[in-house]
DNA sequence: GTCAAGGTACGACTGATTTCGTACCTGAGT
DNA sequence: ACTCAGGTACGAAATCAGTCGTACCTTGAC
């Protein structure tokens, strides 16, 4: 019930190319964008992004996303959290969230 | 002589995308990292980067830099130098840099 | 207990990316 | 003209990353 918090990485092991990595592919940085640009952090379900594929490979995205150390996954069992890492983020690669921040206010009218 | 500058994309058409993904590699950020710590952005050769790869792959990865448009390329035919497009990449994502020369402190000693 | 929804584990497929071998081009110097 | 160093073009090999199918687990509701 209470919800176990998978580990991902301290905020010292942040690593730029791993984190760089995650932000490559397309799905990941949508999430990332959307949180980024949510200022209330608050958790959200998988599947509250709305991802074009199959649950699967939801599940290889977050968890790329919690080992790059972005994100926080809470556990409840038969469902999920996610939640943005902004204070860890923030104070290892200050300004990228906002990058991404930015990225979201385009990324709804791509192109 | 003069040396023809190799075109990428113009400052509004740089995306977050192919920057990213440009960036996730190690050897590609290692010469950001450094280029993005000189701040006389002086033109640099190619092997001044003392890259642990073949010149065909060294081709190559400074070619998708400059396609996701970090840097020039300009081509003087037997040789070619290479600039940091600092104006341009801080215009559009600005603090990116930042985080790349923040990067090349730690990234002489990694671990 | 049974069932359904949400999620994971494992393995396989596929497409993209990195890498380099071979061959060729360009300009500077001799 | 020849040579050499620096770069490119093309293609092949190898590796990596995203994707999903199948099977299984967990919790909550009935």
């Amino acid at each position: 019930m209470a919800g176990t918090n998978l580990v991902g990485p301290a905020v010292d092991a942040l690593e730029l190319g791993v984190v760089l990595r995650a932000l490559a592919d397309e799905h990941r940085r949508s999430v990332m964008t959307e949180l980024a640009a949510d200022r209330t952090d608050s958790e959200r379900g998988c599947n509250s992004f709305a991802l074009p594929i199959s649950k699967q490979t939801q599940t290889h995205h977050f968890r790329v996303l919690r080992e790059a150390g972005l994100i926080d996954e809470i556990d409840y069992g038969n469902r999920k959290g996610i939640r943005l890492r902004r204070a860890d983020v923030e104070s290892r690669f200050p300004g990228l969230l906002a990058l991404l921040e930015a990225e979201h206010q385009d990324g709804t009218a791509p192109r």
